[in-house]
DNA sequence: GTCTATAGCTAGATAGAC
DNA sequence: GTCTATCTAGCTATAGAC
């Protein structure tokens, strides 16, 4: 066998940014080629199903991602919860690159598009919210509000992400991780 | 002179309905013709730069939403600021039908687009703040806080749009519009 | 496993009849 | 002002050499 070109994380990667910043939609086959260091063909080699395949990938890594990244950390009992926070805080920061980039779920999130991925978006955004969930009750709140807050963190971050794209200016984004900050302070 | 089949805003509503929901890349000629009701050719006599002047008049349209139903209301000193917010969230509701519609600002902020667009969306989102920051000034709310409040309301209904339409729940976007109405609560 | 070349189709945009 | 018909470029996807 041929060794492959590039790796399966860096091809991934390179597939991410791409459909992050262009969408399902947007993203063509010979950008995702240019994007990942493969040819087109290529790519249907590694994902014989073409675009979707591609996505439904991304997408995977992302999972993988969020549980490594943020949930693995905020359930993590043999940290101090303000060590927690300050750990994903610190992921999500580089993941976005101080709120410069955009979410591939959301660009992913289109009508044309959702009907593909809806249930591996849903599973991600559920991880994420059921993380910060159990980071709420570990620091002492009710389970209602636990839940209340880890969804308002979910919303601050996807909001703020495109704002600040709109306004053109990352102050949004990083005002929202300070308020995501003072949420979770020990009271 | 013939006829216009459709009239200006209808006209503007179904191509917004079109972009809204497939974003810029995403829509077609084609889509956007039969969600406008006109063939291809009599949207290019409409729209002599085509797809790019469609979206341009949709964002003037929007700006205008904005101000007859947002902006204007918010200033208007002879109602009671809890009346004002009151027909806003309204409007608000009935603008994103109960959070099942997409917001168009986000659907034209991919990277691939926003470039054409930047100038447009940045001032619609702009009114919306200072609507919100003058409602805040006038409940009371010193400058700086009224200011951070506003960006908070326009934060959580982009935040929580995304959210409700990738967890396919309403009830993230129906949260978002109650919090911002105890956020304004006369002190 | 990667590549070049190409098939078949649809995109955005235009010409010209009515 | 609206329409049908059509242009070229770019799309997704495939075939087959190496």
């Amino acid at each position: 066998m041929r060794p492959q070109k590039v790796e399966d994380e860096q091809l991934i990667s390179g597939l991410m940014s791409v459909l992050r910043s262009k969408g399902y939609e947007g993203s063509s086959l010979n950008e995702l080629a240019s994007g990942s260091g493969l040819q087109k063909a290529s790519l249907y080699h590694r994902f014989p199903e073409g675009k979707k395949e591609i996505a439904l990938a991304v997408l995977n890594y992302v999972n993988t991602w969020v549980e490594n990244n943020l949930y693995n950390i905020l359930i993590d009992k043999s940290l101090k919860p303000k060590k927690r926070l300050n750990l994903v805080i610190e992921n999500i920061n580089n993941l976005y690159n101080n709120g410069e980039k955009s979410c591939v779920l959301n660009a992913l999130s289109m009508d044309s598009s959702v009907s593909l991925f809806a249930l591996e978006i849903k599973k991600i955004m559920q991880l994420w919210i059921d993380g910060f969930t159990e980071l709420g009750i570990d620091i002492g709140f009710k389970k209602k509000l636990a839940a209340e807050n880890a969804l308002q963190v979910l919303i601050s971050i996807q909001g703020s992400l495109v704002i600040s794209k709109g306004l053109g200016s990352s102050t949004p984004f990083l005002s929202a991780l300070k308020s995501i900050e003072i949420m979770y302070q020990d009271k």
